[in-house]
DNA sequence: TCGAAAATCACCCTTTCTGGTGACGCGCGG
DNA sequence: CCGCGCGTCACCAGAAAGGGTGATTTTCGA
């Protein structure tokens, strides 16, 4: 805003100049006080305009719609921390989540039954959960997994 | 667009019209050119600007944004008539889902867990899950729950 | 290179879940 | 009135999951 009256007061300024300039041709040469007022108006009615368009340029409505989007999974990485899960943990708990057996995961993730067994636990401790199906519904209400 | 000159075109006249009265005043009463000048650029630049303003007003962005809605969950009924799941079959998949146990979802449900247990099964058999965990996953998938 | 965290695996015991079978009552339509 | 779907409940055996403890290897940053 300060820009914008600094930036005006430079260019009255200039065009105070010039009217002193287009004064003096009318003084010497002998051109009609018509001219002179019509100049003037043209260069101000444009000053004026350009700055109309300069002070309404940045005033987009930024209109925002709710639409139903896709909303792409994006993982609270904040809330793992904070639980301390492990990325393998992580993983396992999508396996989890993905209807998977402790057997099951332990052939997608080429490790033992007791491994798998072992991060599940730790998995439901960290979530405080009784359950892998609770640990499911939480993990996705904290945003942990799809 | 022709309404803005159209009204630019009138303004013109009449600013011509002022003008000319101004001129007369200068030359009965003997002001300066400076004034005279100022007058004109404050009134051309006034107008100016009001019309940059007028110009730009509508000029509006309309940026449809897309924002993740809650999306409203809606039941897929045909799934579950296809699936030929009842009411209250439904409504322990719904406890099941939630991260209950069995005997939590008996004391929710006012039954005993053996009626729970006998449900659930039925819930599996028709999801064609092996565990509750996937009758969940598919449950979602299919829209049956939220 | 030293240590902590992470990942791996095993064993035992309890709880929960699943599958199968059978049974009873209730309401509704043929 | 009888059958059928639905909801209810029970029992049992086996599978899966969960809790606890202990141990070894890998990884990675100070």
């Amino acid at each position: 805003m300060w820009r914008h009256i600094l930036l005006y007061g430079v260019l009255a300024g200039v065009l105070v100049a010039v009217l002193r300039g287009i004064e003096y041709r009318w003084l010497v040469i002998d051109h009609s006080l018509e001219i002179y007022g019509g100049l003037v108006a043209a260069v101000f009615a444009s000053v004026g305009i350009w700055l109309g368009l300069k002070l309404t340029r940045k005033r987009i409505e930024i209109r925002e719609v709710l639409v139903p989007a896709p909303a792409v999974f994006v993982r609270d990485e904040a809330q793992v921390s904070a639980l301390g899960l492990t990325p393998r943990e992580l993983e396992i708990l999508e396996f989890m989540a993905a209807g998977l057996s402790n057997k099951e995961i332990a052939e997608q993730a080429f490790v033992s039954e007791n491994t798998v067994k072992t991060h599940a636990s730790r998995v439901l401790d960290k979530l405080g959960a009784a359950r892998r199906t609770q640990a499911i519904q939480r993990a996705k209400e904290l945003r942990l997994i799809a």
